[in-house]
RNA sequence: GCCGGUGUGGCGGAAUUGGUAGACGCACUCGACUCAAAAUCGAGCGGGAAACCGUAGGGGUUCGAGUCCCCUCACCGGCACCA
């Protein structure tokens, strides 16, 4: 059928997606935004004989649906299929191309089965572990946090601030691909989305540095291993584990004060306390690796234990902070690098830290050496040779926290035995269903708890008895690899059917920027470890990325229903029509920009469909007698066929709309002129009719029936452009005398330069501003511009 | 502070490779049609009387700069005591 993919060897294959929505109950008009563009690319691609794989799914799992299920007193599940049989609806209004026999919802438990299958092979292979650690609790969703969850301190989700936690949780490796993951060459992406992924991988080159101290040697990481001479302190993070054995008896009540209250902070507090630093002396001093000096070791919570190894050595003359620290407590500062010429730092006067490059001084063999990034390498090496350093590379991704406590997600099938700990259910017994009648209130603890009947289970290497674990998946798992799912939405036998991986990669992949870090770099990394257990051969699963702007409330402000700024795509439809809020959204702005919205300027695509309409079927218009020839129609219709080819090629929507209207004006003027009825007129109409099917379907098929066309205008090929008709013999280029417009001339696109220089001299407008002047130069650039150069 | 992006009429924006800045639309003005209005159709619409001036501001390269280079400013987004 029209909206059905099928294998076709004859025809390459273009798979195109966009981000999945979550099942709210509502496509709203950033659904709408979202979607439209990309379907009309995806037209426009089928009608130039791509297959096209186009689907789409619901990103069923996740707290909302949980939370409304609270509210309302149903069962998740319930709550989400009736969302999705109202959003189904919403889609197919919305008049896309979307291959639904395609669709699933990831809380399908053949779809989160492979959730599972998947988690027991990361587990298998040492990518998923369970670890006792600091987490990012949310006390209002009950429930542990990724790190990428986190924003500003508070829950993504709720924007309740987040506490710390000791608790046992699982893990998976992501840190295994940290490096890979910086490198973008497979992979097209918007260099906002680049640069947010590199930042928040973090990699910093520097070196680790062991002091030794009375609970054992100690090892810091740097990136500036060239300052270590400069090095006057040490500073352990609040909850580093040596700080206990570190305390002596004197400080031991300072410590454990100083100790408590840093970690009831929660992030919010600390960042809020950001700049007057705090901090408590252990009483104890660990020992220059090279000068054998007595280094006093601190406790500082600007020392972060989530980064490095939880302990800096500290260079007050070189680092800001170190700096305001010593200043605040009386610590030594001294100077190892020294700016081209200065004098010497003085300690006492000195008002900041200097942290650019310059000399190395005071620090014995490496004296005279070229500080910063200059000597480091240099530096490291020596430093080895001694044996006190070690180059090091350190980054600030940590690994994906995936388990959460709470009901609706995807079951860890993970079973407990007494005898032989931690095992992965096995393939045969999956998919581990999650039980249907759970009290599932958020209590902080997991809710499948609570259904023993559920937890018991047997060790599948004793048979004895075993319990299940009751946390749930991330709901980022299930994104991470649902694009791999569509090639084979029912398969039993694997994630995806191997016979159709060559589909792969995601052709475009469009969606919003908020998932610039979360989904893209976890499903980047779901892909490498897929490549990695050899089932795909693809390093990246998305060859090509774009993401849509948002469209905001007429206020400028981000639409929601308190501030009542909310536009409604149904009573949009309802009052225009799919195609007329089809073109505006592709028409209001740059599709990547977005931007507020913009009630009366839905007037503009509304009159031109109605334009449109008229061209085709209304009697001639009377109005003035137009001239447009037929070789200015035919010029018309095909450089606005080549124009709109390249436009969607580079995904400029909106004036890919513009060009259609300005072909219209065209049209209505033609219908005015001699050339109606032509077969110039004819072919202006066909070829119209065309270009207009992917931006706005339903009036193109409409058009398409009247004129007694058949099968769909969808199916029918993209029309070629004729270069001939694309080429004018003659061109219209302005001259300019010094630079400055004064007259256009118009004279062969070949025309030799005599021939059109003398063109240009002969202009009226132009020859007052030549007139008894001497000429010094004149440019001709065929086509494009007369430039005469006087004095 | 670091990283990325964006600055063009009253508004959204166009100018794809350095070559006639303001396409296309909204809003607005005038005209036609109408008893009238709406709808529709036609015309106009950066500033200035003009010379000229105009793409955030200043400098530069060039015959020619919205576009390239340097500096500055503003706004948006991300990260941020990351050693």
């Amino acid at each position: 059928g029209l909206y059905t993919f099928h294998e076709d060897p004859t025809k390459t294959k273009h798979y195109a997606l966009t981000m999945f929505p979550y099942p709210s109950g509502n496509l709203h008009i950033g659904h709408w935004y979202a979607n439209v563009a990309p379907d009309a690319h995806a037209r426009w691609m089928r009608m130039r004989g791509y297959n096209v794989l186009f689907p789409m799914g619901f990103d069923a799992f996740g707290l909302p649906a949980e939370n409304a299920a609270i509210k309302h007193g149903l069962n998740p599940a319930t709550w989400t299929s009736s969302n999705i049989e109202h959003m189904l609806g919403q889609f197919k209004r919305m008049g896309t191309m979307i291959d639904w026999s395609r669709s699933f919802a990831t809380c399908d438990p053949e779809y989160y089965r492979w959730n599972q299958w998947f988690f027991t092979e990361f587990f298998k292979r040492g990518l998923a572990y369970k670890k006792n650690g600091l987490v990012n609790w949310c006390p209002k969703d009950q429930t542990v946090l990724a790190n990428e969850q986190v924003v500003d301190g508070r829950c993504e989700r709720c924007g309740t601030p987040v506490e710390r936690r000791h608790l046992s949780q699982w893990y998976l490796k992501i840190t295994d691909y940290a490096e890979e993951l910086l490198d973008f060459s497979d992979t097209d992406m918007p260099e906002r989305v680049k640069a947010m992924q590199t930042n928040w991988i973090g990699k910093s080159v520097g070196a680790e540095i062991t002091f030794d101290t009375p609970a054992g040697p100690e090892t810091v990481f740097t990136t500036r291993p060239d300052t270590l001479m400069g090095a006057t302190f040490l500073v352990l993070a609040p909850e580093h584990p040596k700080v206990p054995a570190l305390t002596t008896p004197e400080q031991a009540e300072a410590v454990q004060t100083y100790v408590e209250a840093a970690g009831r902070k929660t992030d919010v507090e600390r960042q809020q306390d950001l700049g007057e630093k705090t901090g408590v002396f252990t009483g104890s001093y660990a020992t220059h690796p090279v000068t054998g000096h007595q280094l006093p070791i601190w406790v500082a919570d600007y020392v972060l234990m989530t980064y490095g190894t939880g302990s800096i050595m500290a260079v007050p003359a070189h680092d800001e902070r170190d700096f305001d620290f010593a200043r605040k407590f009386g610590l030594e500062i001294r100077e190892v690098i020294r700016p081209e010429g200065a004098m010497p730092l003085n300690p006492e006067t000195a008002d900041a830290a200097y942290t650019g490059e310059g000399v190395i001084v005071n620090s014995g063999e490496f004296d005279g050496l070229p500080g910063g990034k200059a000597s480091i390498a240099t530096v490291i090496e020596r430093l080895e040779a001694l044996g006190v350093a070690k180059a090091k590379t350190t980054y600030r991704l940590r690994d994906w926290l995936v388990s959460r406590q709470r009901y609706w997600g995807t079951p860890i099938p993970i079973v407990y035995c007494p005898e032989h700990g931690a095992q992965p259910v096995p393939e045969d017994q999956l998919p581990v269903k999650l039980p249907e009648n759970v009290e599932f209130m958020p209590t902080g603890q997991s809710p499948l708890k609570l259904d023993r009947e559920w937890m018991r289970a047997t060790c599948p290497v004793c048979g004895g008895p075993a319990e299940r674990d009751t946390d749930t998946m991330d709901t980022f798992v299930d994104s991470s690899w649902y694009m791999y799912r569509y090639l084979s939405p029912h398969d039993d036998q694997h994630p995806f059917d191997p016979a159709h991986a060559h589909l792969l990669p995601v052709d475009l992949y469009t969606g919003g920027i908020e998932h610039a870090i979360l989904h893209l770099l976890y499903s980047r990394f779901w892909t490498k470890v897929m490549r990695d257990m050899g089932l795909t051969v693809q390093n990246e699963p998305f060859a090509r990325l774009r993401n849509q702007g948002i469209i905001l409330g007429e206020d400028n402000e981000k639409m929601s229903k308190s501030r009542g700024n909310v536009v409604d795509p149904d009573d949009l439809v309802r009052e225009y029509g799919a195609d007329t809020v089809r073109t505006y959204l592709m028409f209001i702005a740059p599709w990547e920009l977005g931007g507020p919205w913009d009630p009366s300027g839905i007037n503009g695509p509304a009159k031109w469909l109605s334009r449109v309409w008229a061209l085709y079927f209304d009697e001639k218009a009377a109005g003035p007698e137009e001239g447009v020839t037929e070789r200015e129609l035919r010029y018309a219709v095909h450089t606005t066929l080549k124009k709109v080819g390249g436009d969607f090629e580079r995904m400029s929507f909106n004036t890919i709309i513009a060009a259609l209207m300005e072909l219209t004006n065209t049209l209505v003027k033609a219908k005015r002129s001699p050339v109606f009825g032509t077969p110039a007129w004819e072919e202006a109409l066909d070829i119209f009719g065309r270009m207009l099917a992917p931006v706005a379907p339903y009036i193109a098929e409409e058009i398409w029936r009247e004129r007694g066309g058949t099968k769909s205008v969808h199916l029918q090929p993209w029309p070629e452009v004729d270069e001939a008709a694309a080429t004018r013999d003659t061109v219209t280029i302005g001259v300019q005398v010094n630079g400055r417009v004064r007259g256009e001339v118009e004279i062969s696109k070949t025309a030799a330069a005599e021939e059109a220089l003398a063109a240009a001299r002969a202009h009226p407008d132009v020859a007052k501003f030549t007139e008894g002047k001497q000429t010094v130069k004149e440019i001709y650039v065929p086509g494009r511009i007369i430039n005469l150069v006087v004095k």
